[in-house]
DNA sequence: CGTCTATTTGAATGTACTCAAAAGCGGTGG
DNA sequence: CCACCGCTTTTGAGTACATTCAAATAGACG
């Protein structure tokens, strides 16, 4: 099992023992999906949080009309999951599911729990992580609200750049909140004023 | 200074001893404020985090074109600030006001430190507040961009009747997402419904 | 190579915005 | 107590941004 990448996250914002380390890693499961796969569906519950080794998965959910929109992509060393549905174990909202094949670490309810308990430091750790999710979703709804699509499009391409060559159009364009047909058109647009 | 509504507030979510209540406390500013006027404005530093203990604030952003956009309202026994400013003590995006007199307790950044010191289960207090903040805000991004004004006006109407008269509607409908005309326009065409 | 999915193109439509002006409402001072 | 001022809400016409639906084209994968 890979765990440079999840220890190196993790130490970013928080110093752990070798035993601490070791005790963490002890906690959490591997798994490897193919393309297309789930690792959740709406209204199952989210017994996991899910940390991409390798990859890219996205969540996503389902509105009244029957239509999909992504929520979050997840590529290396990225977390993702259905939070409400984690921490209060009820039916989840969102789906995900994996867009290339993908490696994942998981760590489960109990699990985290019983890190709480014998680590405090990841209270810290996964506060601190929440909280900067919780910013950046401040700001993409701020975006939403007083921005086009086309501003919101080049503010996406600037900053992640290595997601518009990754990810399928359709998929960014769920996304930014637009239909992939206007998105079409606001490349052609793009690509003609250059 | 009334403690009442902000002890009950935190024991919903962890347990405390005398001491550590009182310790708590004695790190806690009071201020007034009347109508109109700013607890944070945009660049600034925020300082703190404000728990209302009666009246009414809002936070909100100014966009390129000068159009204000409501993120938040906050009434009694509950929390606001500019988190991003907070945390990592950079210039604020967000102003806070008053729209009516308004009491807040104060907990400063220095504040919260000795806390998570002294007091390791604030840690998870503040968690689990951030993580609640963080799901409330994702299905609010989700509404926006599955929903239309209408339907985002009636859950608004549905989820907080008691700002239905308490607010302007200028004021609802910056934090729908809206121009005030319009909402005015669907407010009529709902009536006329009925 | 053929099939299935993703992207492009275009026309018609809809939702919400802008701008301007009128009407309503609340507070304040005479 | 009333009159006036400023701010909020309403009304309406014209417009813009983005959607829907349909069909053609291009790409990817087995």
């Amino acid at each position: 099992m890979q765990t440079a990448l999840i220890l190196q996250n993790i130490q970013k914002l928080i110093a752990l023992t070798e035993e601490e380390k070791s005790f963490f890693l002890s906690l959490l499961k591997y798994k490897k999906i193919k393309k297309r796969q789930y690792l959740l569906q709406a209204d199952d519950i989210c017994r996991y949080e899910y940390f991409v080794l390798s990859g890219c998965l996205r969540s996503y959910y389902v509105d009244e009309k029957g239509q999909e929109h992504v929520v979050q992509f997840a590529v290396e060393d990225w977390w993702i999951g259905d939070m409400r549905s984690f921490f209060t174990q009820t039916p989840a909202w969102l789906n995900i599911d994996a867009l290339e094949e993908t490696e994942v670490l998981m760590l489960g309810k109990e699990a985290i729990n019983e890190l709480y308990q014998k680590v405090p430091a990841f209270e810290r750790y996964f506060r601190i992580r929440i909280q900067n999710a919780f910013v950046a979703e401040q700001q993409r709804l701020a975006q939403s609200y007083s921005k086009t699509a086309e501003k919101r499009y080049l503010d996406f391409r600037e900053r992640y750049p290595q997601f518009e060559q990754r990810l399928p159009q359709v998929q960014i364009a769920s996304y930014l909140g637009i239909t992939p047909e206007f998105l079409s058109a606001l490349r052609a647009k793009l690509a003609g004023k250059r």
